[in-house]
DNA sequence: AAAAAAAGAATGAACGTTCATTTTTTATAT
DNA sequence: ATATAAAAAATGAACGTTCATTCTTTTTTT
């Protein structure tokens, strides 16, 4: 395997060029030449970094879902209780997606299709664990229902990628008064009404 | 424009061979040669059926999305109280998801991405009307939280595609009970609480 | 027998990838 | 410091393949 030591700034660019480009044109429309030019590379270089088309949109998956997780925790840790670790960690994520909109509708568009292979989706999937640690322990201390993990991401989390579509289509516009309302909404369905 | 009279069998063949090849391998791995052996068809004939690639597509589309809310809509009544009318057809939904998966998955994916022209997304929203005129009703009513159609439609109904994937993709299994508790979360996030 | 529908083979363009070469960087010797 | 040789990185052009689409011919229907 060779280095590469010197051009972390042209894997970066070409990572870039993919978000951008399979965002707008999907995977099927966007062309490795295309990529290398937004990246101002040939596209012999590509292959410098990556081993080929699926390798690259794979890699690019994984970087920006690790970028997404970092930051969803950052601020995050384990003595909060459970209704401020969630609210915590939601708001972060909220923000992630509107701040981070392209990386955000890149991981959206992955998640819905099979553009990525199995082992890259699993791999991004680990990195969601200290949220069903959290979950884990809301349900042990009666504060969250005990349903599925992936019941509680449909209603918790999952639909703030819906917002965030709707809203990069020009329908909506996510504006705070919306994320707190979306916020609510998110509370209520998961958490064990008194 | 020909009439083609004869094979509405071949063009449903077709439409059928293209939702199994999209939801398995995306739009980007599915030839139209494929799509032609599936239906037992020349890849020429496509074109008697279809102008190219993107119409067939497009077409599909509206065509299972009509499908989709012409079931989901099928018993409801506007005589019906918001909370009921709101469970009927929320159940029809998930039901659908449940029975018609192929035709479910292959909108959401569908929805997710820039596969479609936006005339033919446009095109399949006009369907869900009868919905927003109910949230309307259940607003002016104070039953339903006054927030955005695109919100209500988040918490409501999205969860619902993001539970089928999952299924799909033989992680977890949707059972009678998981739809029931589905339907309590959907309708905690959207009803406003006394 | 004429018209419509369907077929298979053909076409040209586009694509992912590789190849042969050039440019840039690094290491070494003066 | 400078010149030089070796190695690494980058490139543009080229290759082989695949694909959407069309053309010509055959089959089926009217």
């Amino acid at each position: 395997m060779a280095k590469l030591q010197k051009s972390i700034d042209k894997r970066n660019a070409l990572i870039k060029a993919t978000i951008q480009l399979v965002n707008n044109n999907g995977f099927h429309a966007t062309p490795m030449s295309k990529i290398a030019k937004m990246a101002n590379v040939s596209p012999a270089t590509i292959y410098l970094y990556f081993e080929n088309k699926q390798d690259l949109v794979n890699k690019t998956y994984i970087e920006v879902k690790s970028e997404y997780t970092e930051y969803a925790f950052a601020t995050y840790n384990e003595d909060m209780s459970v209704e401020e670790g969630f609210k915590l960690i939601w708001k972060r994520i909220a923000n992630f997606k509107l701040k981070e909109c392209e990386n955000a509708m890149f991981l959206a568009q992955c998640d819905n299709t099979p553009m990525i292979d199995e082992p890259s989706r699993q791999e991004g999937i680990k990195h969601l664990q200290p949220l069903l640690d959290l979950w884990a322990r809301g349900k042990k201390e009666g504060i969250i229902k005990p349903m599925s993990d992936y019941l509680l991401y449909a209603y918790a989390i999952n639909p703030l990628s819906f917002l965030m579509i709707s809203q990069k289509r020009g329908a909506f516009k996510l504006d705070k008064s919306h994320i707190e309302e979306a916020y609510q909404s998110a509370w209520n369905s998961i958490k064990i009404i008194k």
